[in-house]
DNA sequence: ATGCCTATATACCGACCGGTATGAATAGCG
DNA sequence: CGCTATTCATACCGGTCGGTATATAGGCAT
């Protein structure tokens, strides 16, 4: 209740890992391997640290999927919200279907999406984790739709196009597009399928 | 080497429970868990069996599951090959939509397709399964493409719009559909994706 | 130096995993 | 009746799961 109560007051002793980058680590093996499948072994070694340091850290293994998973959005989702700035809703399509695309081409990061992983995982265990990962993603829909909205309001869409079919469309998209990604499918093929849902794509 | 050497000419004790009717209940439990989340004790309970019965029947549970997605593929998946007789190729489209549509709204069988479930599932354990699983899809898109490319041949096909194209779009937006469908969507979702894919799906 | 507080490392917990050894039960065959 | 062959039920195997008790190491304030 005195001095400089600086941000960095640790009394104890100090934690010997970057907490950032450990749990970096933990949503590539969250991402590799789906929630159910990455083990806590597994884990604990990715991120250099042992498992009392993860318990203590981060909870347990659901917290720590959680925050991996704030952390999946906030870096490897952005694309998603800049794309909805774009002038046209095909514009904004376009540049969904583009920024996924370069996701899936990425050769650092492992494939697929994972919150396709996480909702298609179906044990009873993560029974939560998919609810959660089923609830943000209606939210990230509910964004698309309300653009759509705007667009549809702006005379873009041909007449009998509702912004809630086309956002479902382009989901379903985006999902097979992060599945066959995950199936090993090739840049090429994936590049195909991205321009064909463009020229597909209604205009006016 | 004698007798009328019938078919059913069982020595030893003969067995409990009908082998066909277990294989069902194997797939349902795998349909709604995944191949790593349905554990032995989950199958037998829902096969009435035991464990010994199981792997003396089957094998063991990877091969249980293969024989559970031949069970699968053959009366979950025949809408698929009764579709590419449809007289058009936008009519096989539709067949394979609205077959999967049916599939996901039918209140019996579990929601989601087991396909996708066990594709997206990662882990290592699971590898062999998924990859059999790809191979197995790869054999469907294959039938779909020589389909299409008959369709182009006929002149079906605006210019640009290549079978492989628009096999891999079509299989993108099932995999959404059946993804969309295992994570909760309603009946009125997903016909409406259906009624959407068909809108956009390209004339002439 | 001495407490105090926190992070570390090791070893361990009960529960469950897929898979199996074992012996009793049940059929056909001589 | 044995004899053999197959299935059944129980109990068990080593290994791994997520999670934790315990004790030691290390930085701060006094």
């Amino acid at each position: 209740m005195n001095s400089v109560c600086s941000p960095s007051a640790p009394k104890g002793r100090p934690r010997e890992f970057d907490i950032d980058e450990a749990l970096g680590q933990a949503l590539l093996v969250f991402w590799r391997n789906g929630y159910e499948a990455a083990s806590m072994t597994e884990l604990t070694s990715a991120m250099g640290i042992t498992k009392p340091s993860l318990y203590a850290a981060f909870g347990n293994k659901e917290q720590l999927f959680h925050k991996a998973l704030d952390l999946y959005e906030r870096e490897k989702l952005a694309y998603m919200t800049s794309a909805l700035e774009a002038p046209t809703a095909r514009g904004v399509a376009e540049r969904l279907l583009r920024g996924s695309l370069e996701m899936q081409m990425s050769t650092c990061d492992p494939k697929g999406c994972l919150g396709v992983i996480s909702a298609a995982t179906c044990g009873a265990e993560a029974e939560p984790i998919k609810a959660e990962v089923v609830k943000r993603r209606a939210s990230s829909e509910a964004a698309l739709v309300k653009r759509f909205a705007e667009a549809q309001a702006a005379g873009e869409f041909p007449e009998g196009m509702t912004p809630e079919a086309l956002t479902r469309f382009l989901f379903a998209i985006l999902q097979g597009l992060a599945l066959q990604g995950g199936s090993g499918a090739t840049c090429a093929e994936l590049s195909q399928l991205v321009e064909t849902s463009m020229a597909v794509w209604p205009t006016q």
